[in-house]
DNA sequence: CGATCCGTTCAGTTGCAACTGAACAAACTT
DNA sequence: AAGTTTGTTCAGTTGCAACTGAACGGATCG
């Protein structure tokens, strides 16, 4: 990668980057950079700032912080003596990313067992519609993996790294 | 979902909802479609009986049958005797997808990587990016052990009883 | 009391991916 | 040979979600 620029351009491009992972999971590009800017500044920050950091305008922060107290990733809060709304990371952000992703996997999963009943007994529909149902069982199994893995920092599978990371020994 | 009649509506409503959910793995609604209907009918479907059966141009199935090729999720075959190309589910077509996934988190998890380490050593956003990178560190590890489990063989052969699914609970 | 700031709502715009129709080349048929 | 059938490509359309600007109500300040 190129040579390490200023700070602020990190910054900057890690924020950019968070909102491209976030359009991934269903949320507006926005929001991800919301998100991405409350990470790395881990501060409180006031809503206007938001806006002008961001560069985008007030009606788009508005929707983008609902979206993300909905989701229950962000958490807005109103001091006494200020006019401005703040927002700060929810506690636990991650862990309540993988529930939102958790719901929907069962729902799929719901609907296909829904599908599968419905079906005559002697379908021969049955046993392919049974391993995608089992594929997504499999998927809620390995999410509830990670849901109590990322509770407790430093704990990591080796070999499951693409990169090292050399600022830190959390191998071995 | 209110209960299925006749057993082509079943199989409609299933193709349906296959587009629907592929949505959400960054799959067009089309191709979706295709692989609900490969999953359903289990057989060799040949490219034009495609585009009738899920009423649409055969330019989006050829654009459709494309990407799920290049995914690995579909095959192409082509018979000796027929002009037609034909079209059937690939083999472990559950675990190809997860492979796709794990494929993106980890991308995802090397570019938060590259930003930790261009960092400077005392940034305070240090540790909330170390935390972000153990985020997608941990889905990775989920995602492995999903690929374990769906590609045991579990021998759910065509007989299978749905009375397995109903009632079924949710683990944690 | 105005005047100003703040956040939400909503009608309108915009950007982009999905989808289509038509033109095309390849392979086969007659 | 001309005529079919088949799949791909590409220019154009379409649909929809993201985003904006402006108007609004509520709060605070002067």
């Amino acid at each position: 990668m190129a040579d390490a620029s200023s700070h602020d351009t990190i910054r900057a491009e890690f924020i950019e980057k968070t909102g491209l992972f976030s359009q991934a999971e269903g949320l507006p590009r926005i929001a991800g950079r919301v998100l991405g800017l409350l990470i790395y500044d881990g501060d409180v920050v006031p809503f206007g700032e938001l806006a002008v950091k961001l560069q985008v305008s007030r009606a788009s922060i508005s929707t983008s912080v609902r979206l993300l107290e909905e989701r229950g990733l962000v958490k807005r809060v109103n001091k006494p003596g200020e006019r401005q709304s703040f927002f700060q990371l929810a506690p636990d952000p991650y862990g309540t990313m993988l529930k939102v992703v958790q719901q929907r996997n069962r729902s799929f999963q719901a609907e296909i067992a829904e599908t599968i009943e419905s079906l005559p007994k002697d379908a021969d529909a049955q046993g392919r519609l049974k391993a995608y149902y089992d594929f997504y069982a499999s998927i809620g199994a390995a999410i509830s993996v990670a849901l109590t893995e990322v509770n407790k920092p430093e704990v990591l599978e080796a070999g499951q790294q693409p990169a090292t990371l050399k600022g830190f020994k959390d191998d071995e």
